[in-house]
DNA sequence: TTAATATATGTTCACATATTCATGTAAGTG
DNA sequence: CACTTACATGAATATGTGAACATATATTAA
């Protein structure tokens, strides 16, 4: 009895030139764990409020625990994670520091992912 | 002593307009759930590079465990995540399953996306 | 029918991570 | 100076999650 019980089909699969052509224009590994964390970063519920809280204006710290309901020590916490992504950016003024995001590539993907939710709930076929 | 230790400020902040506005704007909870959603299935290594090979083209399974170089299993598992999360589609083929993109804002996720990280990694100031 | 191939899925485990609570720090105020 | 305010951070805990392994399903072939 046979146990080739294997993980991976055998033959060169059934693209050969398909499966070259996807290889070759990879991105390079380290641009691809970036990405992966970048949308790992945005992949949460409370960040992703604080930045489309964020999408039209700077606001504070304080400005952010009232716009999510949370207590500052969770919203910090957050931002933390928005600032060592590069996702977010802060400026000092005082004993305030405000936030906002850090360029138009977050704008845009915060609106790109927001339509493209939308139309799935729509039911578009 | 007093023990008023607040979480939040209590005055209003500093920017009850601002506050009120960026209120005001905020998109519906379940959109912004869904949202979340989203770029969590977005962020995972694995996932990130299953997309990026079938940027260009769809794939089998088997082809992707090729460019992947990881077992059939774990494969599977991410296309799951990815097809629940409508970033995907796939296509019955005989024995073989196709999987693509599902749609254009998916592709420009990946590409603004890329582009962010490719410049914070060239120390664009 | 039996067997083989391509893909999907259930389970377990190690590890990551979001929230809460407590505390630390820095800047302003009296 | 002492005190308050705005924010950051460390620790503990509970929950989520990716990978590996085993197994199930579906399609085709013999």
């Amino acid at each position: 009895m046979p146990e080739k019980r294997a993980d991976v089909c055998q033959e060169e699969c059934f693209h050969p030139e398909m499966l070259a052509k996807a290889k070759k224009a990879m991105l390079p590994e380290e641009t691809l764990h970036d990405l992966a964390e970048l949308f790992k970063a945005l992949g949460d519920h409370t960040r992703v409020k604080i930045l489309n809280a964020l999408h039209h204006s700077e606001l504070c710290v304080c400005d952010l625990t009232a716009v999510l309901e949370m207590n500052q020590s969770a919203v910090s916490h957050q931002l933390r994670v928005l600032r060592a992504g590069k996702i977010v950016k802060s400026r000092k003024e005082g004993k305030n520091v405000f936030y906002s995001l850090d360029d138009v590539h977050i704008q845009r993907l915060i609106e790109i992912g927001s339509e493209h939710v939308i139309e799935q709930v729509h039911g578009k076929k």
